[in-house]
DNA sequence: TGATCTGTAACCGGCGCGGCTACAAATGGC
DNA sequence: GCCATTTGTAGCCGCGCCGGTTACAGATCA
């Protein structure tokens, strides 16, 4: 289990919303709407991506928040840096030091394996900018192909 | 947050436990005190391990747990498949569908992109195997390659 | 000044996870 | 057959993260 938060999906959302409004400053009330949350909660994500350098806010009458790049200058992974604060994408345990070779130093070689899958993972995001989820989202609903294709020799070892 | 749980962490080392105590079971109680956690746990772990058929396990006095196939035929992807049995890594949010293109149509298109990066992530965990990672906890090679007792498909239940 | 909007703290309920106990069932030695 | 060992699994608990909500101080503009 133990997905990803939600945050990642709602700040990509915000992110193409204000894409969409394009130079008039949005409420978070506003974007809640689209969203189907709640404005604290979309404050705290706009917070984050304020912190991050993607939007501006302003506070009091008229403000709210707007792009502060243009769309094809935002990556997810951008997304994902500002929203996941994680340094480790796998929760690893602490082996037994005082038992044998494994639990002694186990630790920093899965630390090392799941870093490679875990960067792996964000160089695809990094692949995809703001500009391309609103084409998709606005563009007649682009098709929807729900299953994709593996390019890995993942069944080699599967059956061998 | 939300990282990983440390079932796949948990699991790499139970099978790198296993690829050391080569031939012979294994109890649930040993190999917790390697990873330095219950039995219980272990016993979770090590079912689902056998659900994917990646080791053998035997009930009663003198049983216990052995892997079921070489070393370097087991991947990682083939664990975390084994014991995480999510499909999506991203959460993903019900945006509002009566109010505006983005809302209504960014669910599939998140999807989307964000199974890209999983499978990214899962590509890159197929590339290390658990000999790969006994080699790199133990300084050794694993003694595979030479041991005719462990190609047994599936009939053979009981050993020696 | 008053209305609007952000920023943030505080609290809540839900849920996944790991640790733990307890017990039935399987298994092998005697 | 009997007993010790070991797995399998059902519960229960506490912890921590997450999203939802209320409340309120500060900023901003007409």
């Amino acid at each position: 289990m133990s997905t990803i938060s939600s945050r990642v999906a709602v700040a990509v959302h915000v992110l193409a919303f204000l894409a969409w409004k394009r130079g008039e400053p949005v409420t978070s009330e506003t974007i809640a709407g689209s969203v189907n949350t709640n404005a604290v909660v979309v404050r705290r994500i706009v917070g984050a991506l304020r912190n991050a350098g993607l939007v501006q806010v302003q506070a009091g009458a008229g403000g709210g928040a707007q792009l502060a790049r243009e769309p094809n200058q935002i990556t997810l992974l951008d997304v994902y840096r500002a929203v996941e604060e994680k340094e480790e994408l796998f929760a690893v345990h602490q082996g037994s030091r005082s038992c044998c070779d494994i639990g002694g130093n186990i630790r920093s070689v899965l630390q090392r394996v799941f870093c490679r899958a875990h960067e792996a993972m964000q160089a695809q995001l990094s692949q995809t900018t703001i500009a391309d989820v609103f084409r998709d989202v606005t563009g007649r609903t682009a098709q929807c192909a729900g299953e994709p294709s593996f390019a890995v020799p993942a069944g080699a070892a599967s059956e061998a």
